[in-house]
DNA sequence: GCTTGACTTCAAGTCGACTTGAGCCTTTAT
DNA sequence: ATAAAGGCTCAAGTCGACTTGAAGTCAAGC
């Protein structure tokens, strides 16, 4: 397949594939002329990325998971973002029930309602980082 | 209270107060000198404004918040940053259940496993932006 | 009176994951 | 034979939320 065509297959840029590339995330199996070719397993690999982008690894920690130096530290990896999704899920919860109260609350500040200062109290303890805004192009 | 007062009981960085203010998220009110005199109130302040964060709101979402041009903007946004949440929550369910599950499954390879296999197609649905990583800093 | 240390401003740097642009080379259709 | 389409490389730019650095100001203690 040429770029053109696991492009569209993945409903990734080619920029992207270059990209990954170059990471060593993915590989081209050689050139038609100065063309990258790649074989179809390629897809897969990249469903398998974006799972992994999706389930918080980094590109770099992915690209390690595609190099297995040790016995079981893929097993090991999973079990510990699983445990972190865990939380994560936990601090969403209480976050989407705490604007959803917010949202209908009448206190006239929120700072008099018991139910938004519990809130208040779980959301500051899990200061993560948010991820950038998706851009236009994005969303469509 | 100065600023290192207000960063000692929030937990933010005086860097991150100054970039604040500048933003317009919170106010300094006077100065003694040069430096900056805050209320008190300005902590309640900034735990909401970390709740917002940790809520998904960018930083300008927050400022638009503070700033009600419209009567009901911000209980329809809650509203909708909620409903957001709720789809992000289950995602991250799906995700964590299927990484649990290639933790442990037996299969040579995962693209053999049925239940791996709808784990892909799920996240392939859901490819969005991932927050950078933590820096060692914030991690302690 | 002079250092020290905490504050100040403003500009520039950082992070990760890409994207964009400039300038070149090839294949394909006219 | 020539031009458009599309691939190539490599460097630089982008995004948001901060952080860092240089250079200056100011009050307090010796």
């Amino acid at each position: 397949m040429d770029i053109t065509e696991v492009a569209k297959a993945s409903g990734l840029p080619a920029s992207t594939l270059r990209f990954y590339e170059e990471k060593g995330l993915i590989q081209s199996n050689g050139r038609n002329g100065l063309r990258r070719l790649f074989s179809a397993s390629v897809i897969e690999r990249l469903a398998l990325i974006s799972l992994g982008r999706s389930a918080g690894f980094s590109l770099d920690e992915i690209a390690e998971m595609f190099t297995p130096d040790g016995p079981d530290i893929n097993r090991a990896l999973l079990s510990a973002k699983a445990d972190e999704l865990d939380r994560t899920i936990e601090e969403l919860i209480a976050m989407r029930d705490g604007l959803r109260h917010a949202a209908v609350c009448k206190a006239p500040n929120h700072f008099e309602c018991p139910k938004f200062l519990r809130l208040l109290r779980v959301a500051g303890k899990n200061r993560f980082r948010q991820p950038n805004k998706l851009k236009e192009k994005e969303l469509k």
